[in-house]
DNA sequence: TTGAAAGCGATACCAG
DNA sequence: CTGGTATCGCTTTCAA
């Protein structure tokens, strides 16, 4: 329901009939003897009021159990202290990495409002619009493709704007994150030096998933550069999750293209295929040495513990919260987009 | 920066000047020839407005590009449409499932708020004080134990609150989870009926942690029901991590007690101890037996698979979302405690 | 079916 | 250092 439910009397019998939340501001300042105005600076700006009113404020806080509605305090200033993120799903714990990035960048300051677009671009502009309803005063999007619509309103809407994950050229307002086609190229050279020559690609489906393109692109581009040419017999899509890892291995194995190294990016798609090769009894990296991506402890615990491209989620959200923290604060923000690079975790599977 | 920064000139050149964000209701109704109020009730009640007014009023929204100001409403009808959540971490994939879950539950009429407590009552409490504040029309919380600061507050505040998890007999208000306690019989009983007889019990430590030391509760009362004696040496705490799970087996097995089966409850401390017991050749579950709890993919493809327990964990946060709107909506909910019950999934570990 | 007036509970701005 | 007054943009309430 909603909120202040009680009786609104002109006088208050301190610290007994109401509970702290029907108790405005001028309730708080006529206990202390001041005005409501007197309490708004006690709250905010602590100094520019007297000791001795300060300290009469916070008794007057204390028993009355005063708490303040942000609601009206935004209304008011035309700012909120609410900042938005919406991440693809909220489920995967790969998007988990940053929101808790972007919540501990924002300490108590700010609160969070979350909400995931499906991994659809309509549902992300759903959620942008949501929130600037709620007149959020930032956004965190994860991702940085977008609709016509959303771009607009958000360009419209005038407040900061960071975009996290593939980094892109022309951000709305501020991006951090990494290159995937860096990335790519990155591991694909990694194997190449390792001596592996007729290397498989697995991906999810690249359609709807530029950051899976980029990667690809990467990878290729990794290829051609030692003259080496790609084998588009062994450079596939799949489904997601240990299964999807698993069958594209199998795939592989039995496509009937010689393949040494296969590299699995996104998600556990590496992790599906080790336990699948454990399984089948195919010696990893003997017969075939298997790389990945999204690095987590689990890669690292398995056996053959994965090599892997480990991405600063956290970090990435991190940086991202406190660059919306420094614009909301009016302070300007150095270099508006960031690369945090990734980092290649060398182990045993390659 | 805060929002409607615009000039506020009393004359709109239609669909030229201004963003969305500094259009008023009053705006758009002038230029649909009606009051601000009207537009209100076209937005939320569609039905009380004469059709054609309706129409003008819809595309005088489209021209302008309104976008409501939630903050102005919630301010004006004293209650918001946005509901509070709070989890011990925002990193944990436990938690993201009941994210999710709660999230679907609200569509797209209400938005969610999230904060993490970091483990600790302290900063649930923290939590709980930042959501009221802005004066969120529902809680729900991922526990059921809080600080005395905390029930007061919640209570005082009069809006509907879920308690998530443990399920517990005096809920502040509403309920829905499992019992961690039957969870532990019921799996004791499992390994028990199976044939195991020296039953080693791993949690994280229970200090801290209600849901681990009534998981203990259930597994010891199942022992003591079959008048089998717990053997207080093979009942340990670990950390937490896949680490965790394999040092506490490792533990066990060098501990020189007896033991065909350990049950590890919590996180991913069974899979820990899987990967361990291969990586040193012990047999599962001819040496070792291997039950887990926190069923998830992971568990389901490791070989061997591992039988453990499942919690409906989507499903709790859909129920405790879903619960919540209904009583914003004023209508009232049947049973005010749900117990969701748990699965047993069996494989080839136990 | 529609509108005018009076808030909601804070903050901005200007005085004193 | 403190207070009065006018908003902020919407909803409630009552009247037409």
């Amino acid at each position: 329901m909603g909120f202040a439910h009680k009786q609104q009397g002109t006088t208050l019998s301190l610290a007994t009939s109401r509970s702290g939340f029907s108790v405005r501001m001028a309730d708080v300042g006529r206990l202390a003897g001041v005005s409501a105005m007197t309490v708004s600076r006690a709250l905010r700006d602590p100094q520019s009021v007297a000791t001795a009113t300060l300290r009469r404020i916070e008794q007057s806080i204390k028993t009355t159990g005063y708490l303040p509605n942000r609601i009206a305090g935004s209304l008011s200033s035309r700012r909120s202290n609410v900042i938005g993120l919406v991440v693809p799903s909220l489920r995967n714990s790969l998007f988990a990495e940053t929101i808790q990035g972007v919540a501990d960048a924002l300490g108590s300051a700010y609160d969070l409002m979350v909400a995931d677009s499906g991994y659809a671009l309509k549902g992300e502009e759903a959620a942008i619009l949501a929130f600037l309803r709620q007149r959020v005063c930032g956004i965190v999007l994860h991702n940085t493709k977008h609709t016509p619509t959303a771009r607009r309103q958000l360009a419209d809407a005038e407040i900061p704007c960071v975009e996290t994950g593939n980094l892109i050229r022309e951000p709305i307002d501020m991006a951090v994150g990494f290159s995937n086609f860096s990335a790519g190229f990155a591991m694909s050279e990694y194997l190449i030096r390792r001596g592996y020559r007729r290397i498989a690609f697995v991906s999810l489906p690249t359609a709807d998933n530029d950051r899976a393109a980029q990667r690809r692109a990467g990878f290729l581009a990794a290829l051609e550069r030692q003259q080496m040419k790609a084998d588009s017999r062994i450079i596939l899509e799949t489904g997601s999750g240990l299964r999807g890892g698993a069958e594209a291995l199998v795939r592989i194995m039995k496509s009937g293209r010689r393949c040494d190294a296969v590299f699995l990016t996104g998600d556990v798609l590496a992790t599906g295929a080790v336990l699948e090769a454990n399984r089948r009894g195919w010696k990893i990296p003997e017969r075939i040495a298997i790389a990945g991506s999204d690095d987590n402890e689990l890669q690292e615990s398995v056996r053959p513990s994965i090599t892997s491209i480990r991405f600063p989620r956290y970090e990435i959200g991190r940086r991202a919260g406190a660059m919306l923290v420094e614009r909301v604060q009016g302070r300007p923000v150095g270099r508006a987009i960031i690369d945090l690079g990734f980092e290649i975790m060398e182990r045993e599977s390659a």
